[in-house]
Order: structure tokens, then C-alpha cells, then sequence
DNA sequence: ATAAACCCTGTAGCAACTAAAGAGTCAAGC
DNA sequence: GCTTGACTCTTTAGTTGCTACAGGGTTTAT
């Protein structure tokens, strides 16, 4: 099939398929006369496995790791029970640092419940304030509050 | 003050302040003679609301925005209140989806107890697997699972 | 024959920085 | 006066995992 039917069958841009191609995560296809790409049954499923991994977050880099292991059957797998635990943790400590993060949003959120003129507002008040030194960058690998949704807006970065 | 002595202060770094500047968070200040930035007591406020705003999880635009009430004092902060509400409602919902992707990830963990052979990994078998359709990603602004950390590695992105 | 629908490569953009190159400025010590 | 070092400047590129072009070529249908 050619990257279409592909992308198609998995549920996956092609765009992102050429991606992780440059990325290493699928090998380089033969092609067509024209120099179309073509896949089959085992690109399919390699591809399947790749998303089914990223829909649990894992990083490429994780995922480069699992697939290490699918190349390599006869290997011990102890590994990747090490990688999950680990990614596991991450996850679980990306919950308690937002957990506390939505503490301290709902306690500044407390600080003005009617609207007024913006200099009596006691939440502007409050992140004037200073301190509030350690932020939430843990140690682990899951991101922050914003995630990864289509509200682009075109940075402001303006160099001349 | 300088740039340097601004950095200490508010205990961030060189580089980062001077992005807000491109970025439209902090205004050009006036230059000594030699051509370096100098800083006062405002500035060194108007860091900090914007740092303690970043250790909440907010977006450069959200702060643009309640920077932009701070600036107007006499506007009624009606919306600050709304921008905050929805920053919480994003952190709310990004907690849910990290939950449910922790439930999976500890199931998928289940499925291979001690090392064995990659072959018969339960793990590797079930990632394997076709479906798993919906992945995590909602409509907020709560990132995945992989946070801020220094775990940079460089990509093969090996395009020649 | 030609238009539409697909495919190709290469490059730039997104968020919020971080890092490094290459150059200039300033104060202190000899 | 001159050097050393610490600081600063601008500009550019890298990070992650895509997405979206531009500017072409190929295939398929009419």
C-alpha cells in the first residue's frame, strides 16, 4: 500500500509517517518506479504499536527502546518492565505536582470573587507579590499544564 | 541594576530575560553608554509577577494578558477571574487524563510480572495489538507526560 | 489531454526557553 | 598601560513531536 492507505489504515498524518521515518522509528521503504513509498502488513503493525505507545505518552525515545526489544524476541525483556516503571513514576509524580498546582490556583482564584477594578484585585495583588520560589519542574518527563491542543496563535517574537 | 544582578535577583536566567523582552514581556529598558540593559525596582517586580505566573503553569499569552490589567488598574478584572477559571478547568481536566493513562500503563505493567523473553512478553504482545484509538489529547493546554526535565539526548533526525 | 488527487523533498513553524559563537565593555591587578 | 577575567551584547540553532507549507513530480479518471 502506498503512505496514504497507510496513514489511512493507522489513523496516523502522513506526514507524521515520513517523520518517524527521518526519526529512525520505521526503516526506509522500498518505492515504487515513481518513487512512492510502499508498506505492508508489518509496517502496518510496527506503525500501530509506535502510536499505541505514544497514546500512552511515552517519548520516541522510549518507544526506540520497546521496538529494540520487538526486533530482538529472543532478548530478555526485563528492561522494558524497567522502562514502564519508570515512565509509571513519571506520570504518577506529574499528577501530585498538578494536584498542588490546582491547590494553589483554586486559593488565589478564592482571592477575588467579584469582579472589581484591577487594582483591588486581590489575585493581581497576590502574583505581584514575591517568593513563591519552587515552581512544579520535577525531575520526571511529563509536561506541564498546557498540552498539546491546536490554540497556536503566532508568537510575537519580534526581532528586527 | 544590570541584567546580571536582575537575573540573581529574581532567580532567573540571562538568556530567559532577555527572551521576554523579544517576547513583549518586559519592555526594552534605557542602555548605558556600553550599550547594557539596566534595571529597576519595577522591573524587578514586573519579573517576578511573571515568573510566579510561570510556576502556576501559565502560558506567555495568559500572562500577556493579566499583565495587561495590571497595567490598567482602573479596568474591571472581570476577566481575570475568567482566564483563571480556565487555567484551572485545563490543569482539572489534564490531572483526569493522566489518571486514566496511569491506569493503563500500571494494567499494561500487569501483563509481564518477571523477565522472560521478549517473544512472549505480555507487555510488548499487548502494544502490539491494533485499536487503542483515543489517545489523551483533550482540548486544554496541560502538556503530556514528559515534563521540563534535562533528559536531552539529541535526535537522530538523520536527514542528510 | 487535462484536471484532480495523490506523492515527493525540503524547510519553517509551534512553546518556552537554553546554549553557544563571536564580539564588545568594564574593573581590578601588575 | 596592559592583560585577565567577568560580564554583557547580538544572532543563531537546538530541544520534542509533530504540522503545514512551497514547489515540484506521478497517477488516475474523465
Amino acid at each position: 500500500m502506498k503512505i496514504g492507505e497507510l496513514a489511512k489504515a493507522t489513523g496516523t498524518q502522513v506526514e507524521t509517517i515520513r517523520y518517524y521515518e527521518r526519526a529512525g522509528l520505521l526503516s526506509e521503504t522500498t518505492r515504487t518506479e515513481g518513487n512512492y513509498r510502499i508498506y505492508g502488513e508489518t509496517h502496518a503493525e510496527r506503525l500501530s504499536f509506535i502510536r499505541h505507545c505514544r497514546s500512552l505518552d511515552m517519548t520516541l525515545d522510549e518507544i526506540r527502546v520497546l521496538l529494540r526489544f520487538k526486533d530482538a524476541p529472543t532478548e530478555n525483556c526485563g528492561d522494558v518492565n524497567a522502562l514502564l516503571d519508570e515512565h509509571i513514576g513519571h506520570v504518577a509524580a506529574r499528577i501530585r505536582e498538578l494536584r498542588t498546582l490546582e491547590r494553589q490556583l483554586k486559593g488565589l482564584r478564592d482571592l477575588c470573587q467579584e469582579a472589581q477594578d484591577a487594582a483591588h484585585c486581590g489575585i493581581l495583588n497576590e502574583l505581584a507579590r514575591q517568593g513563591s520560589e519552587g515552581g512544579s519542574s520535577a525531575a520526571g518527563h511529563v509536561h506541564g499544564a498546557h498540552g498539546r491542543s491546536v490554540e497556536r496563535k503566532a508568537i510575537k517574537d519580534k526581532r528586527k
